[in-house]
Parts: C-alpha cells; structure tokens; sequence
DNA sequence: CATAAAAGATACAGATCTGTATACTAATCT
DNA sequence: AGATTAGTATACAGATCTGTATCTTTTATG
C-alpha cells in the first residue's frame, strides 16, 4: 500500500509522463526508429523507472498506442457533437474535425495506419489495437447513420469510414489538408443518396 | 566502355536481384526494420556488391521505391484497361483490380503510404517519391473521368482516389480485402452524380 | 526521525545496424 | 593471353539498440 493515489489533475506522474512522450515520438517518427533512448530523454526519465513501468518497448508501445486510442476518441467524437445538433450534420462536421486535424503543425497522419505499415505480422496485440480503434470510429459513424434515418446506415457509414480514412492518408502523403473538403463533398453526395425521402 | 547491355529477359542482373529484394521486403518488414544484412541474405548478393551498386541504403530505398512505382503502375493500368472498355466501366474495375490486389498473400497495404509513415520529414527525395506516385494515380483516374466526360472530372477524380486510399489502407488494417466493393459502392455513386446526363 | 520505496545517474552487456577493408576468385574485353 | 572489372567471403569499425546492474539521492510514510 503505496502510491495508490490516482493524482487527479495533478502534476503528471512519471508513467504518464513516458506514455505521452511515447505517444508524440511514436506518432513523429514510427516505432521503429524511436529508441527507449530517445523516449528516455525526451521524457526526463530515466531507464530504469521506464523499465519498471514498462516489462519492455513493446508494452510500452502498446500502452502508448491504447492511450492515444482513448485520447483522439474522445476529442474527436467530442468535437463533432459540439459542432452539428442533428446527425446528419454531424456526419458532414466529422471531415471538418477532420481538416483542423490535418492542419496542425503536429499531424504526421494516423498512427494506427502508420503502426501496421510497420508491422504487418498478423494477429498481434498491437494489429488488434489498431483493427479495434478503425471499428470504433466505424461505429461511431455507424451509430450517427441510424440516427438520421439512413436507408442502409451499414453501407453508408463503411462508405463515410472510407473517405475518412482516405483523407488522412491523402493529407499526409500529399499533404492536403484540403482532402477533408474532398471527402466532405463526397460525403454529402453518398448522405444525400441514403436518405429515405430521397427518390432514389 | 563496359556492362552497357541491358540484358533484356535475360536472368537478372545483380542490381535487379537487389532492387526486387529490397522492393519485396521493405514491402514486407517497412524500411527501417529492414537492415542491410537482410537484404544481403535474402538477395545472394554480398553486401560489398550492393554498396558498389548503391551509394548507401537510402540510394537503395529511393530507387526500390522508383522501381516499385513503375512495376505498379504498369501492372495496374494495364490491368484496369484490360478489364473494362470505356471510360465509365474502367473506373469502377479500378475497384476490381483493388480486391484483387488487397486479396494477395503478399498485401501489405501501399508501400508509399507505409513509406512515407515512417519518415515525417517533409521536403525529403523519399517524400517527393511517393507524393509523385499519388499523384500519378490521381492523374490516371483524371484522364478516365475526362474520358467519360465527368461534369467535373478534376471533382470527380480526387473524390475517387480518395475512396481508392481509403480502400487500401482498411483493407491493410482491418484485413478486409472487400473494402474494395464498398469504395466501388460509392464510388458508383459518384460517378452517376457526376455524368452529364444526370438531372443532378 | 527512521525506514522503505521511487527515482536519478551512469555504466555496461550483447545484439544489430550501416558502411568499409582485405584477400581471393570468376568473368569479361581487348 | 593479359589486364581489368565484378563478385565472393569474411572480418571489422563505430554507432545504436534493448535491457540490466550498480550506486547514490530524493521522496514519502509510519
């Protein structure tokens, strides 16, 4: 019985001070070219506390990564409820969340995408964290779709995932932050053809 | 005044075996988990070859990665104008030659997004390399769409290379090789809202 | 205050990475 | 045939990588 308290608003205690220095090196760089080293320095702590925090880099990754999961989740589910009221214009405000995103100094693309470009092996933890955090945001839209009455709100949210997943990966590559205006277009045209009172 | 053939069908020269090793595991591994040694091994070629043929590994990444553009674009124009004969159709085989591609055993999803996931750094010969190749695509679907007489081709064009992205890089993260019927779904759409004889 | 846990500082072990050097062999061209 | 080139085999230098060990200092708690 020790440290067992949980330091609400606190100053940031050392592992989260590790997770959140992974998270921005890990997000810049990739994994594999970001040393415990690097992490250590940036971080301003040392190896060993790294070391009994974290069994070893690949838990510190996978923490790293299910924390950001977590973090851009809701920041930017947040976001798209604060700027639209009704669900079909919330589903339109997600690709301008979505070009703020891609505007800032700090987007270096998805880090989920860019974590499976690096590590293609099949059926590990951090595939899993990656494949659950692209079915969350799925689901996300999904739910929005059957809030505004889409005729087959399934179809059209794998639709709306889709451009999303294309506009971050155009920003980055080409670095457009207007691809979201792209997708959003599209969007509206895919909406407008699953809305019931549409004549089809 | 010496090696001037360029051995045309003949059995590949050191420098081809070198480049397609590299092409193949750097698709595999990603760039940075991928040492030279690797490729030494799996090449059968000494590693005093490879630095007599390529100045250090990043000359061997970027010329992988010019060759892998080419070998990729033939390959998949090639195949879409095989498939379909006019403009419209050629656009949704796009989708066809997709889930063919995503369906591979050896799909790792597009190697210049993985690429440019693990080096940030903007302004860089990589960077450039792999802009150029989206650029490429987007021009290939471009000419299409003008082709079909699009109302907007150049619209029309990035909205379908971004469904196109998105396809990709779910197939490769979620392993959903029929990520491509969904895109050819909306890209459908798409490409109807845009034909001319559309009562818009 | 005293004791124990957490963290700092630093060195190090062993593996791997890029790139070079040395010595030998096979192919090619005049 | 003789000379040059291309390639093999292998060792190695120096840097970096993950992870551990040692020793001291700070911090928290009873």
């Amino acid at each position: 019985m020790s440290s067992q308290m949980k330091q609400r608003g606190a100053r940031p205690s050392k592992r989260e001070q590790l997770i959140q220095t992974a998270v921005n090196l890990f997000g810049q760089y990739g994994i594999h070219a970001t040393g415990i080293d690097t992490i250590v320095e940036h971080s301003g702590v040392t190896k060993k506390t790294l070391y009994a925090h974290f069994r070893s880099k690949e838990e510190l990754v996978l923490t790293a990564l299910r924390h950001y999961d977590g973090q851009f989740r809701n920041s930017f589910m947040r976001q798209v409820e604060t700027k639209a009221r009704n669900p079909k214009t919330r589903l339109l405000a997600i690709f301008d969340v979505a070009e703020t995103w891609f505007s800032q100094q700090s987007f270096y693309g998805c880090m989920f995408i860019n974590a499976v470009g690096e590590h293609s092996t099949p059926g590990t933890s951090l595939r899993y964290v990656c494949r659950d955090f692209k079915r969350m945001m799925t689901e996300f839209i999904l739910k929005l779709c059957i809030q505004m009455g889409a005729r087959n709100p399934q179809h059209l949210a794998e639709e709306l995932a889709l451009l999303l997943e294309g506009a971050i990966v155009t920003a980055q590559v080409s670095q457009k932050p207007d691809a979201a205006k792209i997708a959003k277009r599209a969007a509206a045209v895919l909406i407008q053809k699953h809305s019931s009172h549409e004549a089809f």
